[in-house]
DNA sequence: CTGAAAGCGCTAACAA
DNA sequence: TTGTTAGCGCTTTCAG
């Protein structure tokens, strides 16, 4: 491999100088500067990342972790389009991508590993655990960091979905269809995902002046049995024309169970789900959801980082909230248009 | 962060002494290795993989590549699988993963940035091209390589599923439930993928003593829009009652126009389709699918890579292929029992 | 403007 | 069995 000793043999240099060329040092005379970077240009030499990091300098290694909560990513390619937005980013940027998928029983041993890492110039954590340990010990050491996801640390910097908004855009979507009895099954309570999901649900009941029953929520966990076992104990439990879930996976069990109950889709019960994953395109009955922009969200934390790293500016936090999108697939009831 | 230095001055012994306990080097006294231990456990010391790999020794870093021809990956979640099953192996054996997504538009470069890669001890490519010049190139700087799917070069290591006999298999379950005259819609002959999967088709027909006819194979693209396109063309050409497709993706499209046609699904035409991806568990009608295991692949993958860094022999390269499983969900007809 | 020298954390060859 | 020394490729003082 070339190194920086022999572009400065090459050159009749020595490797200070080579040094900075490459760094863009304006101390070097410009005929001297072009001798070298023709001799550069020519071997298609690049410096070691390796050596350059070990100096204490940038490594344009930034981290990616992922913890793989129950098994959703195996049938929800959040991860895929996660990843694609992220990599493409730091493709564009020349960085390259360390990459974590932290599975449940090895979580602190993992975590011990990532903290220790020496290499990485700083870190993406798709995070929705509420106090999360790995951002809390990242946070400590000072790495860099931004959070796919919200979080209550003022420090970090953070790129979600509005979890609130899409909420209430999808009750709006039910009311506009003429539905009034709406329930809603929720994520786990000990993320923001599942937390905001909620509040956005409430809210958007507000907004349209329709009481908030308690007996209309029942608390799922984000898989699909959960949707079904919720749909279960919200039709023993209420009456309602109109389900809010607060992800895909959970209302393909939710379906389930109102097919079961006898009920019709969307006739009896119309559905609004969060997430679009790629399954629910496919879906029968047609699924209407809130799509959240995940490649968009990757590819912008990746640069908020990047954006960080490269300004040495890691103190100043940005929390980045992206807008999610109703997405309507064909339903046999006509809307009913509404104030 | 602790380097080696202060464990030696701890433990009041030379650095020397200290790395051959981290590296186990039997020559080392029994009291002296209890104690440098001792403090390396304390301080929860882990070497600097940076400074290891800049001595051309092992930094436990192993890459993984993962070219995204086409978007498939968006719905697709053959990359999570995949990742998954190659992260679990790394955290087993205590190693950390580089990504790389490789967009076509920016694959010359890419490739550049990881042959100049110096971090990686090794590296896992999936790629299904034939001739991939990533592949070549690395051979050529005698990287490590475990490729993902089959590849001509006989010096590379690789894991693939039986796409042959996967599709064999296909057949033989068409036949079974008294299919005859069978049409296939293949992947792109550029990839082994698409290849053996056309092979195996062959070979069921010739198993069953069908002929092969080519007006009943229809070259498709891995796409649902080629899977549509190429139902329509051998509906046009040729009559058919059981249909072999070469992925679940195309198996979408080639429904669509078999409905279009007025065609019922199985009863007029029976459909078999390769791979298995979580979408067609759900679809309407439903699916009978080969199932590739995907996650025990890439965890075969990592393990076969890491066993030939450990033992020092990457010469002695391992092909290794994996059985499918053929998936058969509810079809309304009898299977006619046969030979 | 340029070069010599030191050092990042670690391992490996050589001495003791 | 252990310590000393040199060096991986690079950047960064410090002299010149």
């Amino acid at each position: 491999m070339t190194t920086i000793k022999e572009i400065a043999k090459l050159a009749g240099v020595s490797r200070s100088t080579v040094s900075r060329v490459i760094n863009n040092d304006p101390n070097v005379n410009h005929r001297t500067r072009e001798k070298v970077q023709s001799i550069i240009d020519e071997l298609d030499y690049q410096p070691n990342p390796v050596a350059r990091s070990l100096m204490g300098g940038r490594s344009r290694v930034i981290g990616l972790v992922i913890p793989m909560v129950f098994s959703n990513l195996f049938t929800d390619p959040f991860f895929s389009l996660l990843a694609q937005g992220i990599s493409s980013t730091c493709t564009t940027n020349n960085y390259t991508l360390m990459l974590w998928l932290i599975e449940p029983d090895y979580e602190k041993r993992a975590n011990s590993n990532i903290l220790r890492n020496r290499l990485i110039d700083g870190i993406i954590v798709a995070s929705n655990m509420i106090d999360d340990p790995l951002i809390e010990g990242l946070v400590t050491r000072k790495v860099p960091i931004v959070q796919i996801g919200r979080n209550n640390c003022p420090e970090v910097s953070s790129v979600d979905a509005d979890n609130i908004h899409g909420s209430a855009m999808a009750v709006r979507h039910l009311v506009n269809i003429g539905r009034k009895k709406l329930a809603t099954i929720t994520g786990q309570m000990d993320r923001y995902s599942g937390r905001d999901r909620l509040v956005g649900f409430k809210r958007g009941l507000q907004e349209n002046d329709l009481p908030i029953l308690d007996e209309r929520i029942a608390f799922g966990d984000f898989t699909e049995d959960g949707g079904y076992l919720q749909t279960k104990v919200l039709l023993q439990r209420t009456t309602f024309d109109g389900l809010y879930v607060a992800s895909d996976m959970m209302s393909f069990g939710a379906i389930r169970a109102l097919q079961e109950a006898g009920l019709r889709i969307p006739d009896d019960v119309a559905l609004v789900s969060f997430d679009d994953i790629p399954a629910s395109a496919r879906y029968q009955p047609p699924l209407t959801t809130i799509r959240q922009p995940i490649h968009q969200i990757g590819s912008i934390a990746a640069q908020t980082l990047i954006d960080q790293l490269e300004s040495n500016d890691t103190a100043t936090p940005r929390r980045i909230i992206l807008p999610t999108e109703l997405i309507i697939r064909k339903t046999t009831l006509q809307p009913v248009l509404s104030g």
